[in-house]
DNA sequence: TTGCAACTACGAAATCCTTCGTATAAATTA
DNA sequence: TAATTTATACGAAGGATTTCGTAGTTGCAA
């Protein structure tokens, strides 16, 4: 199915640290960093639900919204495309690159574990 | 400046392997994956030229085009852009679960050498 | 020098993303 | 019960991305 655009992503990061919540409470979130209309959230979270990235149930005359999918899943299915898409599939060459080392390995675990090992100290 | 889309990244992703390529070269890469016209690669390039992605030289009556930066400088501002939208920022659990580990935890580097040598066996 | 083949440049359609205005509907309160 | 508040639904504008058609240019071979 379809992945989440960095608006949506926004979105479920807030939702994923709260569980769950009303669009109300993400639009508040949201507005901490920019400022963002209710309509905005609203509609965003509007597609999200088409497009199976949240759930939602019924609240009064509102609605609470939740994850779909596990937030481990999405996550890894953004890693993996990132790790294809500008790494070329090396897990090695990503964590050395997310660590601060610039070295290029091919012998991927051991040269990792050396790389903590110092990192340590 | 600006950040390669995912259809940049594709062609940033074979001149990254090649050093440097004309057009073509390129071309027959991408139509490896999916069919894709000349024109859209030579109209991508052009862009990713003007946004500062690709240099380019005159080599005939065609262009030899190379990354106007250093590739793990785009590498590193995109893996930052995914560890702050997708994971809150925290490092070992990008790495948790790029290696396999769904298992969260707070004791960053420690645990995930931890992890290191448990996988190693 | 003429003509062909390989390239470039340009423009524009189609789609996706993001944003918000407006119209409705449903509780609440005065 | 009427007015107010709080939500939802819908549509559409504006910008970015992707794709490709068409026209024009350049170098080389005949």
């Amino acid at each position: 199915m379809n992945n989440p655009t960095p608006a949506e992503l926004d979105i479920l990061r807030i939702i994923w640290s709260l569980g769950e919540a009303k669009v109300q409470a993400v639009n508040d979130e949201l507005c901490k960093t920019k400022p963002v209309g209710y309509t905005t959230t609203l509609k965003t979270m509007q597609i999200m639900e088409q497009k199976g990235l949240l759930g939602r149930k019924k609240d009064g005359k509102s609605h609470i919204y939740f994850p779909a999918a596990e937030q481990q899943d999405t996550q890894t299915t953004l890693l993996n495309r990132l790790l294809h898409s500008a790494f070329g599939g090396s897990k090695s060459r990503l964590v050395m690159q997310l660590l601060g080392n610039e070295k290029i390995s091919t012998e991927e675990l051991n040269d990792i574990k050396d790389f903590l090992t110092k990192l340590e100290k």
